[in-house]
DNA sequence: AGTATAAACCAAAACGTTTTGGATGTCAAC
DNA sequence: GTTGACATCCAAAACGTTTTGGTTTATACT
């Protein structure tokens, strides 16, 4: 069927060796028999079969991404540009991109465990880390090499590539804070991830720069989508007192809390202002535009990827741990409160 | 390092030939043997090699996956989900998902190339189809199994998943004639896409039965992004004579489309309706709640990964073309014109 | 002439499976 | 006691590469 090495090597008269040492640019092979071998190799149409590169240098060139799906419904503009940024980039560096999807549980360890156990591939990209994270403890424990989107409360044991949610919830907090805004909300992400306490640090340390606490009834958890965002969002402008203003820890949910904003007849920007984060690209062109803070994740996507690359080739062995400072994103859903 | 079925031959006393046959379940192994076998692999802690099992079987059990980005900011929800169900069921089913991302052009073609020559995966999944599909041509050309999600202009030679876009725009149209509307705008897709042309065409037919037809002032084509849909939306709604009703070929256009209302003070589903297509979660949840045509994505990436594998399984070798009937989700976006 | 060096090549082993085509032994039937 | 059927097992080949550890030949140096 198609083309092997040794029907290159009976064509031009010589060994195996010779022609797979010629097609690997090794230079104990004359240039006279290399250029022959090079074209006959184009004329016949061969390139190698991967399967058996792989196995025999015992590697796989390839790395795992396990994506936890929430919901049933996978629907996140977050991860499709994250995606991207690891999928061009692996593919840059000569490297598959094997994708899993999985909701956290028992069978999200097991994928990990079968990946590794039949040598699939190299390393992994650990994305949405929670503060006690199985996967890494399990990658860890198995010295499997991969790298992180986020941190865990015990990370200085692994490479990873986080935002400073702290950092940048803090802008987040002086920004509201200095529109005189002291009825302040938040919307936090799941408790169980990594992120959602340091967001909630940073918007208290922000706000504490201006004498202002967060008040336990304007705090809720929501899961990151927008439904969760509409839901609680209306539940804190109902309530008595309400908030005027709404920190959502991701845009996704920002755009719940405006619609739910709208529903009760309030203008987002005017009566109720309403901060999101991430910046993704819808967030440019909702309605008003989101103040948000900007998290470059195509190329988070990227950095995460040639980290675990040089890691599996070795060139580098210490750890490393990259931490973006965020910028926040000023338009038009916030405004001075009168 | 790691366990060989030579290493359980040579601890059980048997020959590598039967301790395969006994993990592969073959009945010319003894009862005792195989039981011996299985829990010495067990406590040995093996799993096979998946790259020597994948040369010697001469299949890869991995299907591609090439998602063609557009925009270098890939953020697109439907994706996500279509993806989160092509990933599942491939699972289920014992595959492995190989993810590519690449813009269309020469090198998204090369992709399909390298990975057919290189022996890496058995089939494809190919998504948002162009009316003169490249990767198609290429695919039957070759004679390497895929299945489609979306048809084509030359559709008869291979198995696909599509939604009737014909009739979710007829759906839409009439709604909106019904509504008494008649200075009714679109924004088409990208007209290269499949599709563009279908819904186009459903949409005119369907206001044909209530006597109306399409301006050509009032026809625009985007990208598909909340940006496009802002933008060509604004366009329409500064015409001298604005439409009353823009149909977006996409809830995210739809969703730009309600930004660039609002923006110029307009209340959308009382000033001006718009409707989308797809039914993505956020649709629920936008202000005013989006009237769209549902489409089961995560169902439909399920199908296609299933269909294709079932064909490279040859337990089909006929054409399969499913064809979705989608359903419309009248929700608050839309009012009769008075 | 003899010896070291370098250039060009190659046979065979290795990677870890599955499969082919038997071999061996046991038992029942004639 | 021969025959056939069956159960159990296995050596060796195959999948298609790369690598190891050479050999051979020509050239340069003493």
């Amino acid at each position: 069927m198609s083309v092997r090495i040794k029907d290159i090597a009976e064509r031009v008269n010589r060994s195996i060796t010779t022609v797979s040492r010629a097609l690997n640019g090794y230079d104990d092979v004359s240039p006279e028999t290399k250029q022959l071998i090079l074209k006959t190799a184009k004329e016949m149409g061969y390139s190698p079969n991967t399967f058996a590169q792989r196995l025999q240098k015992q590697q796989s060139d390839t790395i795992g991404l396990i994506l936890p799906t929430f919901s049933p419904r996978f629907s996140d503009p977050y991860f499709s540009e994250l995606l991207a940024g690891i999928g061009n980039k692996a593919a840059d560096l000569g490297f598959d991109l094997l994708v899993s999807t999985r909701s956290p549980g028992p069978e999200e360890n097991e994928t990990y465990e079968k990946l590794i156990d039949g040598r699939r591939v190299d390393g992994f990209i650990v994305v949405r880390t929670r503060k006690q994270d199985q996967r890494i403890n399990y990658l860890l424990s198995r010295g499997f090499p991969f790298v992180a989107f986020g941190r865990t409360d015990d990370c200085d044991r692994f490479s990873y590539v986080d935002e400073d949610g702290y950092f940048g919830m803090q802008l987040i907090a002086e920004y509201i804070a200095g529109l005189k805004h002291e009825k302040i909300a938040c919307i936090l992400p799941p408790q169980d991830l990594a992120f959602s306490e340091k967001r909630l640090a940073g918007l208290q340390a922000g706000l504490a720069e201006f004498d202002l606490t967060l008040r336990e009834e304007y705090i809720r958890e929501g899961d990151l989508t927008q439904k969760s965002g509409y839901q609680l969002g209306g539940e804190l402008l109902d309530l008595p007192d309400r908030p005027t203003a709404i920190v959502a820890c991701n845009d996704l949910m920002a755009f719940g809390v405006m619609s739910a904003a709208q529903d009760r007849g309030l203008v987002v920007g005017e009566d109720v202002s309403i901060t999101g984060f991430d910046d993704i690209p819808m967030s440019e062109y909702s309605y008003p535009p989101l103040t948000t803070v900007h998290q470059p994740v195509y190329q988070i996507g990227g950095m995460v990827c040639e980290m675990l690359i040089r890691q599996i080739c070795e060139e580098i062995q210490d750890l490393q741990q990259v931490l973006l400072k965020p910028e926040l994103i000023i338009r038009q859903s916030c405004r001075s409160y009168t």
